[in-house]
DNA sequence: CTCCAAGAAATTGTATTCAAAATATACTAA
DNA sequence: TTAGTATATTTTGAATACAATTTCTTGGAG
């Protein structure tokens, strides 16, 4: 019989490091000292590493070698190149779960939304992220393809650790979740696909508008 | 001033392994015995532990805690799954690599693609998964986006690892090649993301079609 | 005062070591 | 024999150790 619950070190180091990583508390750019970091962690530098070259893998910290690890920050233009992805990925992830549907879990994440919807402003500004992350996720899980949900996941979390700032007001965000939630539900494909795409469009039409704005200020300076 | 060629040990250990995997050298699910591997690679099993931890990610091995790591074998449905995810990201960029086409790097794929057309057929079924790989990275190389790089590099990866025997006549492969090229070429993105579409969803038939064979044949016993 | 060089300190990359867990082996009892 | 258990061996997970490299510091020289 195997033990499923079974976690080594490697794995939850790797955990926490990403979450330091999305929620700010280790900043783009910063280098991370392997011995500082695996006395903070109470850990050897061992499994630090190992979890370093996930992590590498996933986009979140890059190696210069002699040099060490380093949060991996990202450009404007990257951060686009992951929304054309999300494009494409997401789409075909929202596609097959509507094929596929699962109702127990439709259900649960449409309660989950309604209730944020019912959250005043700053409480839902508050959990959102992580709700926004379990969303996408759960979504690309109902598409029954593993791949899929590996890596809408990574970037995701790229994304989420990026975008600070330029979040717009999550409750439209919401809406469309319902939309996408409704042609899931009544198994259209076409309709999830097309739910998705300009859900996700117009996340990236914000961030194409929040730089050009930030350009904008930087003239007029 | 950095040092770009510096590769350390990890580094080398890694492309080492996903090379032995791809090439069969190490078969699917095989136990990866750490210090018979680490003996046989002339290194301690620590940078062994990074390349494994890379790998994973990759999917091309599989960790299972206390027991060790394994080759990762890839099912049916997870190779169709694959393919269905490199029809979305392969679209995509061929699509920009049309609309970016450096014409340096075009001319020299072409002029591949041409030599492989003239090989005899046993030299280009040997030659071919090479530069089937090599075409494909290529195309994304084109299209200034390093996440599909990255991601369609891994998946061809492990598609190469995993179709062995049911190659059809790269010929005809090498034909679709040229129309994709030419479809980027002319800077037609449409063109070349609908060239781009058919050319792996023949090979995607192609492996649906063998996956029904092997039925057939299994119940005809 | 600034720039550079030499030496000291810190940090990385990698090997080695050791304890804990898994696997294999040998022995005993039915 | 065969099953089950105790013991030995192997293997993993993780800490420690150490050499090589980078970074910091200090002390001139211009």
């Amino acid at each position: 019989m195997y033990r499923v619950d079974n976690e080594d070190l490697n794995e939850q180091v790797y955990r926490r490091l990403r979450e330091m990583i999305v929620h700010r508390e280790l900043q783009p750019d910063q280098k991370l000292l392997q011995e500082e970091l695996a006395t903070q962690l109470g850990v050897s530098r061992t499994p630090l590493l190992s979890a370093f070259a996930k992590l590498e893998r996933e986009m979140l910290v890059k190696s210069v070698p002699r040099r060490g690890y380093f949060v991996r920050s990202i450009t404007l233009k990257e951060l686009l190149d992951i929304y054309e992805i999300r494009l494409r990925l997401e789409t075909l992830g929202a596609s097959e779960a509507a094929r596929k549907c699962d109702n127990s879990v439709l259900e649960a994440l449409m309660e989950k939304t309604d209730h944020m919807i019912s959250l005043d402003a700053e409480m839902l500004k508050a959990k959102f992220p992580e709700y926004d992350y379990e969303f996408h996720t759960l979504i690309m899980k109902m598409s029954g393809n593993e791949f899929l949900v590996s890596m809408v996941g990574s970037f995701n979390l790229v994304t989420l650790g990026n975008i600070t700032g330029m979040y717009r007001d999550p409750r439209g965000s919401l809406f469309e979740h319902k939309s996408i939630l409704g042609a899931v539900s009544s198994r259209d494909c076409e309709l999830a696909e097309s739910a998705m795409y300009s859900h996700i469009s117009v996340a990236k039409s914000r961030i194409e508008q929040y730089s050009k704005d930030r350009l904008h200020e930087a003239e007029e300076r």
